[in-house]
DNA sequence: TTTTTATGTTATAAAACATAACATTGTGTT
DNA sequence: AACACAATGTTATGTTTTATAACATAAAAA
């Protein structure tokens, strides 16, 4: 219940595949950041770079607004959330094993994760239809 | 088992990520799509756009490499691999359902699919070590 | 009506990426 | 040994993408 918070919030995407994912434009992406709905992770060359995490919240800020929320419910919608912390124990003993992972294991932790990733539930998707997203 | 092909084949990450999961230079990566082991997407800016899939294969031939293979041979046991096409079936009936969809929807699923991507199994990484990934 | 909120638009600078050409290193061949 | 080729490094140059900031605007709130 708090090992799925790790990919979730690997930094993989640039603000171009987000707009699409999420259909935002970047102002309004950045206007999120700014009053602090969300926090990318930021490149060595200060671009944005956005987990699944992020692109969840970003999600749910779209249907909140469509549903009339300004940014300040949000804002507390989002901080209701996180007063169920729910993950205390787990915290130390991952801390103890982190140390202990080496890169090598590492990247092929992420390998088999990522692969893993890709496999879902059943065919609702095809290829020919991301077009939509690259042109 | 031919539904799974479908959003390991979106174009999602670009070169800069795949190179650090991978740890291939961007040179290698490049000289791989010249030598038509993968192919990734391009943006309408003519940048590279990674998918799973892409990465999954690049992680093989690392591994290939890694193992004394050269890239002939590496080209070699990819096609031997593609000989079995084991999805004849499935493909019209998809084409089928594919037109239905609005764009709406294919967000929502989207959306769904991109949050199931993140729940892996268990805690084996945790987000203090994609520092590694990202400074 | 006047502010405030949320977003659009534009200008400017820098980061990330593209291609291409040449250099280097290792391996196998003659 | 000398050579050729495969794989990768390096450098130069141009384009795309993203960053910030400032100003504009429409709709909602005060």
């Amino acid at each position: 219940m708090s090992g799925s918070e790790i990919r979730r919030t690997m930094p993989l995407f640039p603000i171009g595949i987000v707009m699409q994912l999420t259909d935002l434009t970047a102002r309004q992406i950045r206007y999120y950041e700014e009053h602090e709905l969300i926090t990318p992770a930021r490149t060595e060359g200060n671009r944005r770079m956005f987990s699944l995490n992020d692109i969840d919240l970003l999600l749910e800020i779209k249907d909140l607004i469509d549903q009339g929320v300004n940014l300040a419910g949000i804002k507390q919608l989002f901080s209701a959330k996180n007063e169920k912390p729910a993950a205390e124990e787990a915290k130390k003993e991952d801390e103890k094993v982190r140390r202990e992972l080496s890169d090598d294991e590492l990247r092929k932790l992420l390998r088999t994760e990522l692969m893993q990733a890709g496999r879902f539930n059943r065919s609702s998707l095809r290829a020919g239809d991301m077009s939509r997203f690259f042109h």
